[in-house]
DNA sequence: CCTGGTTTGTTGTATGGATGAACTTATGCG
DNA sequence: CGCATAAGTTCATCCATACAACAAACCAGG
């Protein structure tokens, strides 16, 4: 194994192609082949024959041309095929599962979304389940003649790389699960597995992209949902680490010596006393403000806008427990915002305030740079969508791989 | 400003010169054209039109064919050029400043430190001299019709970018220092700035690279001077975040409550209490140690060896405090291996037990891929040495932007 | 010492993708 | 209706690499 492969003519083409297929797919609006040219700096003749051939793959489709207010001869609006090439996202998680199917222009195609407990399940039996809802969104659209390029399933835990195993998911309590196995696929089909933050931060960044009044390319996605996960978002590209662990940021010791203390571990989930979980996770939260443990998030906010006065200050130990952890990872790889999405981006308003205070007191480089608190924009379930942009993401980068384009 | 530049024909040449030339710099022992062509996957006919280009820059040096022990023609080993290309390394500390001069070949052409105390310098002053020194240094060779690529300048602090301003060095007492306006440099021939820990974790990674034992290519690289700087190396990458702030790990929050206090700053520096360089700084060490404010890491050292029992405890919070603020590290960028350099070095053997203990602990992921801890190996002021490797490090990743290429 | 085998490095010719200029197509405007 | 304007296409040219044949430099063995 190389570390860099050799350019040779070919490669040319495979760089040129991703670079005009990504320019359609990212485009606010339907760029036309001059557009893409003026805008890459590759020349119009290029453009066309590289256009075509992506025509030719159903990678891209020509609108009906525009009659332009100006001059000359209308252009051809182009824009990623819809509905030609599929991407399916799957994700379990505590209290859900569910399916969403992409095409490339990023439309949903198909949803399913299905509310159980799934905490302590049978990963068999749950992972079977999901595989029947992901065959029964896709199978009509596969017998309309669209192809499906691939599917990625979103995890509450740790993956080793995106082939499996799943090494532990602590809110699910699966310990070493070979989900590709039990799936009973073949390699090809088999979905890829992913971290549910660092595929919901996807889904973050593409919104981000697509919305461009400020949104920041680069930023910590805080996904608060059952544990505290993070991911870590820098010029739109997923920070994925060595093994694809980057971001877990539920376990930061914020207090050594309470971390250090041999006390029988706190409460219902086990967490270690002394991290940001016991301090700002949703059970850790319910508990301080004593609220019952199956109280929702929503329940949660209701009890603080009502003005409760323990529910407010476990938001404000909450906040400030996150803006120390948020603060220390901002130090370490040095992003410009801070996104919450999940529980926490509900109880934005009552975390907001401490959450800013710890962050412009502990990021050292605050004082030039300060780091904006922001909402996640991505909708429900950003994971699903996550997952499924992961793979369509692999067929824009390089659609040389993509089989009808492979000659 | 597009995001990516379209491939052209001349995409190519630069691209394959830049890994030629690579493999040549890289390569343990100086390989032949054809070994070159056989790795790269190039062919020998284009490797060798490379290579001629290189020779011809003077990047690459034909060394005289040596006699194999097999048949066939001998081979032509290649090695990068020593003494025609050159950068030159500066940095200015607490308590010294220097320069060093290296080839492409990574060998030292010239060297000076000089020790001082520059707490409280006039910056003016201090870069004066370090550019007197600099130049002294690279004069000799520059009449010997060796060129000078360009120099860094390493700097204990946060720099904004590459071209400045120095933001703060607090422990020099410097702020908003514009650097390359005090040198009174055009923009072509100033230094270029960056972080102490950044640059000396460069060196580290070379040093590893070219002694792949057990080289993890990821690793946190922690430099423990007077402040506790860190920088994060992701296959032999440094990552410099969004401005070339990652890695400030020194005023990680490991106690909550005590940096919420307000009670005087602790001690000497001015420390925020319960970050990590109130527990693991080297003067919060010896003042806890019960050691005069002035003594150095070797006193440290001699007075833990010989089994003082205040030195001893001091040394176990401070391992504990560096294991708890580098597990939180590892947990955000999952890498594989912990670097300990700086005074951390000198102190190794009395941190490793409680810092070993904390990172098995802390590291969600460390049951499947435990964390090691290793001791730099890139000898002495890595920084002066990472800083030259910097400049000579953009000229082999594109040498056509080198000037006798970009015909 | 010469001949055959072997590996290195070089010298052609061919290939394929991008360029740039000229051309065609399709519109708006006076 | 003719002209200006812009989009998209066609075609000759360029250029870095591939491929194959060749020259160079060594070893071995009779």
């Amino acid at each position: 194994m190389r570390a860099v492969d050799p350019a040779r003519q070919a490669s040319l083409r495979r760089h040129n192609l991703g670079l005009v297929l990504r320019h359609v797919v990212d485009a606010p609006v339907a760029p036309s082949r001059a557009d893409i040219a003026a805008a890459t700096g590759l020349t119009r003749a290029t453009v066309s024959a590289l256009v075509d051939r992506l025509v030719a793959a159903r990678l891209v489709a020509e609108l009906p041309p525009v009659a332009a207010q100006r001059a000359g001869r209308p252009a051809v609006p182009l824009r990623a095929a819809s509905g030609t090439v599929l991407a399916v996202g799957l994700e379990v998680n505590v209290d859900y599962l569910g399916a969403r199917v992409l095409d490339l222009a990023g439309e949903v195609v198909a949803e399913r979304v299905e509310h159980d407990d799934f905490r302590g399940s049978d990963p068999a039996e749950v992972l079977r389940r999901l595989d029947a809802l992901g065959s029964e969104l896709v199978a009509p659209h596969e017998a309309d003649g669209a192809t499906v390029v691939g599917s990625a399933l979103a995890l509450p835990g740790l993956v080793d790389r995106v082939t499996g195993p799943l090494r532990v998911a602590p809110n699910l309590g699966w310990r070493d699960v070979d989900v590709v196995g039990l799936l009973g696929r073949d390699a090809a089909h088999a979905p890829w597995l992913g971290n549910e933050a660092n595929l919901a931060a996807r889904a973050e960044a593409r919104a981000r992209r697509l919305a461009p009044d400020d949104g920041a390319s680069s930023f910590v996605y805080v996904s608060g949902e059952v544990g505290i996960g993070a991911a870590i978002v820098l010029d739109g590209a997923i920070f994925p680490g060595r093994h694809g662990w980057s971001g877990e940021v539920g376990h930061t010791v914020l207090d050594m010596d309470a971390a250090d203390s041999t006390a029988p571990v706190s409460a219902a989930r086990g967490h270690r006393p002394g991290t940001l979980e016991a301090y700002a996770g949703q059970d850790a939260i319910l508990a301080r403000a004593g609220l019952p443990a199956d109280a929702s998030v929503e329940d949660l906010r209701r009890s603080a806008d009502a003005g409760d006065a323990r529910t407010l200050e476990a938001l404000e130990v909450a906040g400030r427990a996150l803006g120390v952890a948020l603060a220390n990872v901002v130090n370490v790889v040095d992003v410009e915002q801070v996104v919450l999405g999940g529980t926490h981006a509900v109880l934005v308003e009552h975390l907001r305030e401490p959450l800013e205070r710890e962050l412009a007191r502990g990021v050292i480089s605050a004082p030039w740079s300060p780091v904006a608190v922001d909402v996640a924009r991505a909708g429900p379930f950003p994971a699903l969508s996550g997952a499924a942009l992961s793979r369509l993401h692999a067929v824009v980068e390089d659609p040389s791989t993509w089989g009808p384009l492979a000659d």
